[in-house]
DNA sequence: CGCGCTCCTGACCTAAAAGGTCAGGAAAGT
DNA sequence: ACTTTCCTGACCTTTTAGGTCAGGAGCGCG
């Protein structure tokens, strides 16, 4: 149940791409704006790439760019596409598990703990967290006292 | 984003515990209810011993049983006891982290994204899943019509 | 054309975690 | 004493996390 990294980097680059207006941005770029480790961010940039999400171009005044409009790129899409599915059990899909005896519920558990993942990462785009204007379901959930305590 | 086997594993062998009426348990039956490699379950059991949450007796007779009430014990505890902290970003706790530039309220969303977790499985108990009457935040999570479907 | 720039790709690396297994010791009961 | 069951640490294999390195391929410009 932890962010990745990967998916973190991922996120913050492209909350970089949706800020710029302008052309492509080098990698270099986005690595020094959210400090993180340049070959490593390529290799992310690339994932996101064939998932869609970015695309790029070579060469002097090459970089990247965002595929689609920052209010259409969400950030469930892009922590999917370095990490893959949400919310795996033992890495299957919760509702392909079967859960036997006395923990036959617990599917309903998990299958509510990825409902309520979606909730928060399909809701908010990179748009959103450009303009810091996040989606009611987060700030409200932020809101609450305890949300910023540690457990 | 994922649930570890250890985890699951946990929380099945906890409801049995918690639906068995008659003194200690044995690791044994446990294992084989719930379809768990024994030695690997002894050693997360030992752990959620060591964390409060189960107790146990040797020798004939012996075995495992609830430290607290079924319905004292939630979900989250015992996910912590195996895991630890739930949704940490590289593994340090989301209120901790500096965020700069256009990433900077990423923050707010992985502290929704962790409240939202919590949100959810601090209030599902042991004796909620055995007994199958699961909170209204999580039925109505799994009602909704998305909630079963991959992506 | 040639050349530099930047992305693209695969191979590689180290450390840690996931998911277990094995062997033996220590307490409890009879 | 002896059996039963938990307790503990050491060990194992495979995968993941989090990177680094070396070189190739396409793009733009003079």
């Amino acid at each position: 149940m932890r962010v990745s990294a990967k998916a973190d980097y991922a996120v913050r680059a492209a909350a970089e791409l949706a800020a710029a207006e302008e052309g492509p941005i080098k990698g270099e770029r986005l690595a020094e704006a959210q400090d993180i480790p340049l070959q490593f961010l390529e290799h992310i940039l690339l994932e996101l790439k064939h998932h869609g999400i970015v695309r790029a171009r070579r060469g002097a005044k090459g970089g990247y760019w965002l595929a689609k409009p920052a209010d259409e790129v969400t950030v469930a899409e892009i922590v999917r596409a370095v990490e893959g599915p949400i919310a795996h059990v033992q890495s299957t899909p919760p509702e392909a598990i079967e859960y036997r005896g006395n923990a036959e519920h617990l599917q309903e558990v998990w299958i509510a703990v990825r409902a309520s993942l979606r909730s928060v990462l399909e809701e908010v785009t990179l748009a959103d967290l450009v303009s810091g204007e996040l989606p009611s379901v987060v700030t409200e959930l932020a809101a609450t006292p305890d949300a910023w305590l540690a457990r």
